[in-house]
DNA sequence: ACCATATTATCGGTCATCCAATAAATGATC
DNA sequence: GATCATTTATTGGATGACCGATAATATGGT
């Protein structure tokens, strides 16, 4: 079974690419902190971001001044900076614009995941 | 003008990824050769990819046995293969279940590129 | 046959995304 | 306060997607 491009990532090309932009988007629907942007990817994606994946992309957003974060016991709550929302917004909309035909076509089998 | 992510890629995060889906996609529509593919790739992410980009992304998908091309005169016509299809399609449905609910969001802005 | 150009190709490099594995820090439980 | 689970973090390595620049190739036009 599950030859190829099923649930998890599909094995005739790669999918890789996009997490920043993914991540400053859950972020726009609600502060997150680190296990759940990976629960949420999960979701998404299939498979869950490896730690040393996640964690350095946070920073990096932190350090672009996209996101900040307050802690919570040992959490980090992560939320947008107002820099963060803007370039989220125009990074939708560009991503819109560039792949929009293919949802176009396959729009009729989404499904937004459900928890 | 143009701070952050206007039409050409933006600069809050990362967009890069999804090339070899793409062209596969586009194959999906109808045969291209390389500089028509770049004319696709141009018209909806703003950006013409580099040779240095392109032709190796066609070599590994040629590799990999899901496109074929022919020439007609000096130029690459590239076809999917029945792999080639398949994994396309997959990978479409896929791609819709990761991202589909940001189209959803912003679905009334979206707008075909035109030629 | 020659030349300009369209098209394909290659080289050297950077970076984000991904992995597996391991470690450190925190808070909760007993 | 020792243990345990959760959460964050780091290290090292791989690969695809990108770039700029430069080449090789093959047509087509004259």
């Amino acid at each position: 079974m599950v030859d190829c491009c099923e649930n998890p990532p599909p094995g005739c090309c790669d999918m890789r690419g996009l997490l920043s932009f993914t991540i400053l988007w859950l972020l726009t629907k609600k502060d997150l902190y680190g296990q759940e942007i990976a629960d949420e990817l999960e979701k998404r994606k299939g498979t869950r971001p490896n730690p040393g994946t996640l964690y350095p992309a946070l920073s990096e957003l932190e350090k672009k001044g996209l996101v900040k974060y307050r802690k919570e016991g040992r959490r980090k709550i992560y939320h947008l900076t107002e820099a963060g929302r803007e370039g989220a917004i125009k990074a939708c909309e560009y991503f819109c614009r560039a792949y929009g035909e293919i949802f176009k076509e396959f729009s009729p089998q989404i499904q937004t995941p459900q928890e």
